[in-house]
DNA sequence: AGATTGATCTCGGAG
DNA sequence: CTCCGAGGTCAATCT
């Protein structure tokens, strides 16, 4: 890791065009060739960045002291250096990595086992119910026996119900699962998901996830 | 901005609990109060990270030197420090901010200046005409003076097909406009876009932007 | 390698 | 403020 503080102006031409006008930044090079442009503000994300693999070529001309940093996809990155404020480096090693829980994976592992949580007397058929077009979340089966098709999403807005619109016109033409409903599940669905999963005849359920997790740990408590 | 290289461990706890072992890191503190933890590599996103606005206390107890950065979301990041490797920090000022070009807008503009690249004979009605649920791209009329709504999107998904198609089933609530025919014009189009548009009754475009910036150039020439 | 989908998405604009 | 759409989305997962 070096890192750099310097006034410094930067172009980047491919996918787009940016230009950065002449400032002070934080310039970031990592271990594995990565390079960001950080201003001293704006959350996380760089003003400008490179990704590896790249190549950094230094150049010294009349336009002054640039580092050129281009990849096999034909973008470049050019950072003119006007003045360097700070240089450091030290070497970090590899890291060890996040471990993260609370995703939707979570969501859909605690829904899967207790299905009822969602509606009175769901059973679950199976996660990840294959179709042409992708798996369906959760595949159970209600009270009076009918196929009952769930998405589940952490948050619920309005392409997770053209999701489950999709994969429901898949199941229908499996005759032997007879008429499927849809329900769409998530910890918090914005109104207009609610209004097109209505249109659509979707029934929608807002769920809790510490409480999904706390009723887990009940039913581990009875064993 | 103030650069903390030190062997530390971290977690965060809020939308979901996160966890990072102890091993050499970056501490990334910008002047809005922004915290970013980078490892020696992986792209530009940190590993762990709180936006700002937030507050940072630093305590001293049993368990070491540690940072509590929290917000008003109840969300917390706690930085625990086992060795500081290097401290730096300067000051930037404010940053003039990034200028792009080349995004959806730009295209959208090209295509608003010349909609015969889009289609022989069509003449533009506006350009974000509104709906209830959103503004059309482009409304145009073909050369039978029929109306045609064009979704404009830079790639094009499965999803901007969706889109165009909610836009349609609202046009056509307004008889005024009698018949309305869709066009989704792309950059490039997604092969399962395309199949899902034509089975809407929806044509679709490809087009070129650098053609389309060339043309509109020509045409500055002529006058 | 390409396609699909989630994300502590981030970021900006409009109502 | 919220909601919605775009992103050089990124990054993981699978086919």
């Amino acid at each position: 890791m070096r890192l750099v503080i310097a006034r410094c102006s930067v172009d980047y031409a491919g996918r787009l065009d940016a230009h950065l006008p002449e400032a002070n930044r934080l310039i970031m090079l990592k271990a594995d060739g990565c390079v960001a442009i950080h201003a001293d503000g704006g959350a996380y994300k760089p003003l400008n960045w490179m990704n590896a693999p790249n190549t950094i070529v230094e150049i010294d001309d009349d336009d002054g002291h640039r580092w050129v940093v281009s990849n096999h996809k034909k973008e470049t990155l050019t950072i003119t250096l006007h003045e360097v404020l700070s240089d450091v480096s030290e070497e970090l090693g590899d890291d060890p990595g996040l471990q993260k829980d609370g995703v939707e994976a979570h969501l859909q592992e605690l829904l899967a086992a207790s299905p009822t949580s969602i509606e009175e007397g769901l059973k679950l058929v199976r996660r990840e119910y294959p179709t042409a077009i992708g798996p369906v979340d959760l595949l159970c089966r209600d009270e009076s026996d009918q196929v009952v098709a769930i998405e589940v999403k952490r948050r619920g807005e309005i392409d997770g119900v053209e999701q489950l619109a999709r994969y429901i016109e898949r199941l229908q033409l499996d005759s032997s699962l007879g008429e499927v409903r849809g329900v769409y599940v998530a910890q918090s669905i914005k109104p207009q998901a609610k209004v097109l999963a209505e249109s659509r005849g979707f029934t929608w359920v807002e769920v809790d996830y510490d409480e999904l997790r706390g009723m887990k740990s009940d039913e581990l408590k009875l064993f």
